[in-house]
DNA sequence: TTAGTTTGCACAAACGTTTGTGCAATACTT
DNA sequence: AAGTATTGCACAAACGTTTGTGCAAACTAA
């Protein structure tokens, strides 16, 4: 019989206790204040009866502390982002968190309002995969030493806590790959620009080409967004403009479909015609016409460790011990990227 | 210069306010209660200049209402789940309302307790897309009248609101299309049992081959889970006790990925050898080697009318209209259905 | 039996809002 | 000028917890 109308103070009422007692005995907090078992007993058995939830929101005013955390990512219909999702929605909740979540739609604007108002629902903490253009946003956070821990993006110029992966190492593998299968004209789909994961990645394939002894176009980087229609736009103009390229660099698992469904319209195949090879590994590219080879992510750890460090701040005396942690980026071998002679 | 510290009471003690005139300003409330514009605009300033947050959580305690919804998924990172996700998030937070995300892992348990944690924080509502065998945990909630809304699966046996697929009708338009691309033997890898989506579509299904002049056996129905492992396995069962099979319909992308996975180590090839047809369509579903045909389900359109559907339970008078609402599933033609002499 | 110790619980303030109502001061009316 | 209406704001209770402290009653020791 749950009747939420219920509240420690009609238990106590209704027990001839005071509201003190039952709020101790709830906590388990019965030897510090010395409530005796028998009374304990009582409580415990007329709440189990009764199913009553003491009203959490009246705690958390009272405790200053609300046990949630907000994640705020660009697309949580993004596997890349789900997956981180839900690792981290696990971790907290093993540590006895809520999560709230915030989907900012690679919006700054939108971005800048979910911090706003997750601010104001009082989490105790942050986990955010920013948009990641500009930090103005989180300066103030971060200066508060407020719990922040940025996810796959970040901030070189804040000294906020980071999880994410070794972009730059992952982006010298794959382009090595290429390069060691033959390949000289290699293009390169990029992301949003100015965020660190695309800069780190861009700045590992055109450093790779130039120690190759290639020649590193500008031209053959395009895109600005890690969405499936700018991979496609860009694979168009891309492969329109220059015929002689071989093999395409995209820079994350949307951009790899955009790429995937341009050259099907261009009537090009992968990898006879296009060699490809992407970031962020998915299960079902196993099953692709041509199985995408790829530079897969730890979605799961970047998650729980994003928590655990988050978790640190939040209950750590010492806030200024901000952790900064790059995981490794496996290359995954299939059958997108062909041997050329 | 963000200071968190401010509340309304140090705002009415700075401006030599009361406590009372600070929140009918902020909630806009002035001309009810007849504040000045004078004075309403030296608060709003005051407020913009110290960038103050007023405490939503005593707000939440005065109010009994937390603006906030809980969302149940079993699997965030399953796309089916996570398109829900995105929009019930975006409609929530064009109405004003949060989401807190949880993640029960298709376990009933886990569901059960993260129900009761969501309870106890006081939500307004709930969008749950249960595990599905056992309404048990939300026959009392259901007949409280509490808000909630289910998704995808449901309960014939609650009356409460839910928005899902006419999934019957799918597994019809996709049972005839195998037949009428000249299937006879056709296997079902079915999701967990149970669950209405599954009996719907099962019963579909059988239905179909029986109207359509063919056995309908059993035997060719197998699996107990939505998941890849679970499509995999029973894949693997199925193509090896009954090799007269030409076509499997999958019950979901998950399942599809497994099978996949199974007529590929079986050496096999779709559609050459064996025809499917799958639930759940995705973007990436046309790149794969043979592209998937799929029964599609609107997810964005799922999220938006039960966050809708929600709001009325919400905010109305009338607690006991109850909306049932089952989405088309328009069948999506590929290349992995082959045509049999 | 009495003084000292321990046990078991209650009082009341505090967390930071919202809101019905009351009460001055000002404005309006004739 | 005096009475009435209106304007502008403040008082205080309430939402339901947690916690430092106080104070009887029960137990212990001599």
């Amino acid at each position: 019989m749950r009747d939420s109308s219920y509240n420690i103070q009609k238990i106590a009422k209704s027990l001839g206790l005071s509201v003190t007692t039952v709020s101790r005995v709830i906590s388990n907090q019965t030897e510090k204040y010395r409530i005796s078992a028998k009374t304990a007993k009582i409580v415990r058995d007329f709440i189990e009866v009764h199913q009553i939830e003491p009203n959490e929101i009246a705690r958390q005013l009272r405790m200053k502390s609300t046990k949630t955390i907000g994640l705020i990512v660009p697309d949580i219909a993004n596997p890349f982002f789900s997956e981180i999702a839900r690792s981290i929605e696990n971790e907290a909740r093993n540590n006895g968190y809520f999560v709230i979540l915030g989907d900012s739609n690679d919006d700054q604007k939108l971005e800048e309002e979910l911090v706003s108002l997750m601010q104001k629902r009082r989490v105790d903490g942050l986990i955010i995969a920013p948009v990641g253009k500009d930090s103005k946003t989180f300066k103030q956070l971060v200066s508060r030493n407020f719990p922040i821990v940025f996810v796959d993006r970040y901030f070189e110029e804040l000294d906020g806590s980071y999880v994410s992966s070794s972009n730059y190492e992952g982006a010298v593998k794959a382009t090595k790959f290429l390069i060691g299968n033959g390949h000289r004209n290699i293009a390169c789909l990029q992301g949003l620009q100015g965020t660190s994961t695309n800069s780190n990645r861009v700045k590992g394939y055109l450093e790779t080409l130039e120690s190759g002894g290639l020649i590193s176009d500008r031209n053959l980087v395009k895109g600005d967004s890690y969405s499936e229609s700018d991979g496609y736009h860009n694979a168009l103009i891309l492969l329109k403009e220059f015929p002689q390229i071989t093999a395409v660099l995209c820079l994350s698992n949307l951009i790899a479909l955009g790429a995937l469904r341009a050259i099907k319209e261009l009537g090009k195949k992968v990898p006879e015609d296009i060699s490809l090879i992407t970031f962020d590994d998915q299960p079902y590219f196993q099953f692709f016409q041509s199985p995408l080879t790829t530079v897969a992510q730890q979605m799961s750890s970047i998650g729980t460790s994003a928590f655990q460090i988050l978790l640190d701040h939040i209950v750590s005396e010492n806030p200024f011990l901000k952790q900064k942690l790059l995981l490794d980026m496996p290359l995954i071998e299939r059958e997108s990227v062909r041997i050329i002679g």
